[in-house]
DNA sequence: CATCCGTTATAGTACTTATATAACAGTCGC
DNA sequence: GCGACTGTTATATAAGTACTATAACGGATG
């Protein structure tokens, strides 16, 4: 598993590495049942605090993506079987996504450019994503 | 011009009245030329220091949305010009997105679904927006 | 000049992030 | 069971950000 942390980035260490760790399993390149890195290992290849590490396997745990238990390696969870409820959907992508647009008019980027522009992540992302 | 603060949410105040502008200009309330409250005028409507306004006020200028002058009220800026750099759809667009995407994964809404939203969000985005 | 503006300076409090060191408590293989 | 791994908790420290408070500075306007 490769992971790197970017000392310019504004955004914490730990929550660069839970955005990593989010990408990779919808990447398909960690899957359910996969193993962690230990809070240690992990920590030192990162040459960061083993805390810092733990920080951000709790957040994980708490969005549900990995479980974690003591004594055992962090290990990836399988996939959430229920669709997401409409709180979910407010507080995580329709807040965020109407701060995106209102970001994307200040630029002038017409709609349909920013449909296009979903489009083609969307599309990039489908052809990352590793396939069985 | 109405603005509130949230106590509960984890962004900063600056930042909160940052985005409400940034709304309101998107929406067609606040025009190129309209002033903004004085800074001491808005600091005691919200019950905030005047620090806090100025530093808003001080974000939305770098972000180009405003001029701010000595002596002058804030007023509203005309519309950004030229279109948006490669460099700035990346930082503010592109980013964003693609983790609004990770995350829409991992809450299992499908593309469409997510593509659904896109337009239910600028569609009413549209509708809301002031009419000359 | 008085009064409105944005601006700068200084200081203190509170919270978050990240660090360091140490110890605690399960799991697993020998 | 022992030892070496795991996650976990506790405590302390340092740095940065956010917000507040008080005061003063300097341009604009009647």
């Amino acid at each position: 598993m490769f992971l790197s942390i970017n000392e310019h980035d504004p955004a914490p260490i730990y929550l660069q590495i839970v955005s990593q760790v989010k990408d990779q399993i919808a990447a398909g390149v960690l899957r359910p049942g996969d193993d962690l890195p230990g809070v240690r290992e992990l920590a030192d290849t990162l040459n960061i605090n083993l805390h810092t590490v733990h920080r951000a396997y709790q957040k994980l745990r708490d969005d549900g993506l990995i479980h974690l238990r003591l004594g055992r390696r962090a290990k990836i969870a399988p996939l959430r079987e229920s669709p997401p409820s409409q709180t979910d959907l407010e507080s995580a992508l329709i807040a965020p996504l109407n701060q995106l647009i209102t970001e994307a008019y200040h630029l002038r980027l017409s709609d349909d450019d920013f449909r296009r522009l979903v489009d083609e992540l969307l599309q990039t992302r489908k052809e990352r994503s590793t396939r069985p």
